[in-house]
DNA sequence: ATATGCTAGGTTATAATATAACATTATAAA
DNA sequence: TTTATAATGTTATATTATAACCTAGCATAT
């Protein structure tokens, strides 16, 4: 593999450094708190952030968080596999931590849909809002 | 019941043109679209429109849509139940068009996390973007 | 080499969604 | 009637996201 074509499948910098940005806090960032924080290393406008990010969701590297408007590095392997579109997470609405887990069930509720004609789902939301066991403590 | 405690549990004008307005449309309204058609009864801010919304969703009887950032009239009788937060849409991206539903599935699993210890769970949010039979034939 | 197409990046402006803050009015209950 | 609560009105502003257009770098077919 050439120096060239191997470099297509690595991330640019900017993409780099929202990835680790994302990668070293617990809690999800909104695009607007990514700016502020790479504001010194290039990113000067919105769409530079939402570029970026678009293509590390593309890559299965970085999720969204619908009821947060907020984004995360993917917490285990299986997002660059198969269930990469099938995803839960639970939201501490006390401690704004994210715990990011795969359940059987959901897989076969999908299949169940679609085999039986009802509904062709491309992407699956999952996301429980509550308070998680270190914050009931 | 006098007419005043009455009155208490029904919904107020600018809530009730919001709820109609909700239940004659299939697909989901954002607040702006209603703010919009609801113009000539009053509504002149996006906070009217809001404030409503807020009332009818405590009520379970509209659902706010997060990865559409719109909103749709409860679709069955189980959203004035046990089950109001644990409902589940498909969405589909072509036609708009959006089912609710509940599923045993997710109340286990939601259960299972809270007896758990691991996540106390007070709102699921779960919908499933694709394409709807109507559409795939 | 150069022409072509594709992906990424830069910049400005603006669209779309949502809430803050504060004043006023209506209603329910004591 | 007074008091508390819920609803309403209004202006301004915060937050989130995309449009439009332009430039640069790189891959590869000719």
């Amino acid at each position: 593999m050439s120096t060239k074509s191997k470099r297509s499948k690595e991330l640019t910098k900017k993409q780099t450094l929202v990835m680790d940005l994302l990668k070293n806090n617990k809690v999800p960032l909104s695009a607007y708190d990514i700016l502020d924080k790479l504001h010194d290393f290039g990113f000067r406008a919105p769409l530079q952030v939402y570029r970026a990010l678009d293509k590390l969701i593309e890559l299965g590297l970085v999720h969204r968080l619908e009821t947060l408007n907020a984004f995360v590095a993917c917490q285990h392997k299986n997002c660059e596999s198969n269930y990469k579109k099938n995803t839960m997470f639970t939201i501490c609405e006390m401690c704004g931590n994210v715990h990011e887990f795969v359940n059987i069930g959901l897989i076969k509720l999908v299949k169940f849909l679609e085999n039986d004609g009802k509904f062709k789902t491309s992407r699956t939301v999952v996301e429980f809002k509550g308070v998680c066991s270190a914050c009931t403590e």
